[in-house]
DNA sequence: CTCCAGGTGCTTG
DNA sequence: CAAGCACATGGA
């Protein structure tokens, strides 16, 4: 299929998902129940093994781009969107999403895809792809031992996860997407190792709450540096809600990412 | 061996 | 509220 304003590499590599590796310019990708691959030539998007509609909608190929660039006037976020055009908010499966951004926690994203893997090699269905094998992630409700849990080498985190596994439904996941951005934030930060970072990253990554500005280490550091000087996180997560406006979660993005390339500055 | 990592919960001032 | 610390685990 033909994409613009799409780059697959900034939109995969970009820190906001983890169950993906590359292997022969193609990205394996498994999310929800679609294990698939995906590569980008140009202007034109290879997809095997999974719906047009389910890439699409999973690689926010469905946000209109440029309205959202369009909000965009500050010159360092100007600057960092040209170097890193297209790249796209996913729309991620909201339990998975959720599993992941509860193992972040004073973690790294290696470790973090290690955790993922294991938990879905673990509690998942295998899947196969060619001589690929890969493993769906389970439903909410279905990681139920503690045992098992532990065993993926999330370390304190496993409690976490058992407690939130064993408090939420898919049922209530799906009614949460009819929240607004303040409700949905609060009923996530209500699970235990959900506080406020984790909460937005959620809203913005899986319930495609583009106001949201989850601010960890990374995005704390640029914003200090840049803009704000020194702050507290919810200062910080203030002012750039005022300031980037009502897409600053795409601008967090674009930071966050732009930051760590070494983009920026 | 020490230090650190897309934080959070718990305890005290 | 704000500050201080523990929390498992793996890699540098």
């Amino acid at each position: 299929m033909r994409v613009k304003n799409f780059n697959l590499t900034h939109t995969l590599e970009s820190g906001q998902f983890f169950r993906y590796y590359k292997k022969d310019s193609w990205y394996y990708v498994t999310t929800g129940e679609h294990f698939f691959r995906v590569k980008q030539e140009g202007d034109v998007l290879r997809k095997e093994c999974a719906p047009v509609n389910v890439i699409k909608k999973f690689l926010g190929l469905n946000h209109d781009y440029e309205s959202v660039v369009s909000t965009f006037e500050d010159p360092i976020l100007k600057g960092t969107e040209q170097q890193l055009k297209g790249l796209r908010i996913l729309e991620q499966n909201p339990w998975e999403c959720l599993c992941a951004f509860i193992c972040s926690s004073a973690s790294n994203i290696p470790k973090i895809t290690k955790n993922m893997n294991f938990l879905a090699q673990n509690f998942g269905t295998k899947k196969v792809l060619d001589n690929e094998v890969s493993y769906t992630f389970p439903l909410c409700g279905e990681m139920n031992d503690a045992e098992k849990i532990r065993a993926a080498g999330v370390g304190y985190r496993a409690d976490f996860l058992h407690a939130v596994n064993k408090v939420v439904t898919e049922d209530e996941l799906k009614q949460w997407s009819s929240l607004t951005y303040d409700d949905l934030l609060e009923k996530l930060k209500s699970l235990h190792g959900v506080g406020e970072k984790i909460a937005d990253c959620v809203a913005l990554f899986a319930f495609q709450k583009f106001e949201a500005f989850p601010v960890d280490v990374w995005i704390q550091r640029i914003m200090e540096s840049q803009y704000t000087g020194p702050m507290k996180p919810w200062q910080v997560k203030g002012f750039a809600q005022s300031y980037f406006g009502r897409y600053a979660g795409y601008a967090q993005q674009f930071l966050y990412h732009g930051g760590r390339k070494g983009v920026i500055r």
